[in-house]
DNA sequence: CTCTTGTCTCTGAAACTTCAACAACCTGGA
DNA sequence: TCCAGGTTGTTGAAGTTTCAGAGACAAGAG
């Protein structure tokens, strides 16, 4: 047990800032696409991956790695998506143990009267603030920072 | 309602990726404080909050503010955390509606024994990855991006 | 073929968060 | 003084996520 090695003055204000960032920007996402559409965020998530699949229709395993979640959560979400008639199950042709989510147009219909509402929050609270520039800096960084599967 | 200004391809690609680190990194911080202190990350941002605090005391107003939460979230937090003996409510003396929250003893040594494996983790998937010019960038970015309060 | 191991998905219970409503209190002005 | 309106913090119900466990299937070794 060595001495563990602390954030520095320019880290750790970095640091404060991120975790912050990390609290609040989700909630505001997700307050402003439940207000409008009556979704979580991650829900949303869901919706608009499948919306840009080819057949709107994506593996369950798949599906989790692209949003970034678990496949227990998104059980959970998809059999409160697929209630509400915006997805669809399916058995999956290759491989038996296999579950393929599919868009319906319903749940496309909500997706196509959310996105403009939320696109606008989306550079009301990031893309507005920033500078060309700064987009670059934010794609390069957050691409570093995505945390990579445990060993 | 005219029509909504879509993301150009840089956007879009910066938006993917702050997308996936605002589900991810959440989510690994969240399972190794969980996993080495039996305490979610929220809760453990309470604890380091206040430890940060003059008196290791905050009202409960503030300490919402502070942490990035809200005063019902952190009502249920707070209950949760003085149970565990962490933490305990007092009256507030000027303002008799307030409740001061106080880190314990026994918080304190929560907080303590965590830390430097929450340091380890937090070097491991955010600073180890970035040059000193890129905490820089992170700091200025973060800093531009935390949500202002809605009016 | 059979066995073992690993993958894919789901389920139910527990934990956490959100939402709406509420009681208690402060503040400023009539 | 008194009251209207805003603030502070809590609560219970509803919704979401985590965790542990289990069933069904796939893939490879023997």
């Amino acid at each position: 047990m060595s001495e563990p090695r602390w954030l520095d003055e320019d880290e750790a204000s970095a640091w404060t800032n991120l975790v912050r960032l990390l609290m609040l920007l989700p909630a505001a996402l997700d307050r402003q696409l439940r207000e409008e559409a009556g979704v979580p965020h991650p829900y949303y998530q869901i919706l608009a991956n499948l919306s840009d699949s080819p057949d709107r229709a994506i593996r369950m395993t798949d599906l989790a790695r692209l949003v970034g979640t678990t496949s227990s959560r998104l059980s959970h979400a998809v059999a409160s998506l697929e209630q509400r008639g915006w997805v669809r199950r399916e058995a999956c042709p290759t491989d038996k143990r296999g579950q393929i989510c599919r868009l319906t147009d319903a749940g496309m219909a909500v997706l196509v009267a959310a996105a403009p509402g939320h696109v606008e929050e989306v550079r009301r609270l990031v893309f507005d603030r920033l500078s060309p520039d700064e987009v670059t800096q934010l794609n390069t960084l957050t691409a570093k920072l995505t945390p990579t599967e445990r060993p």
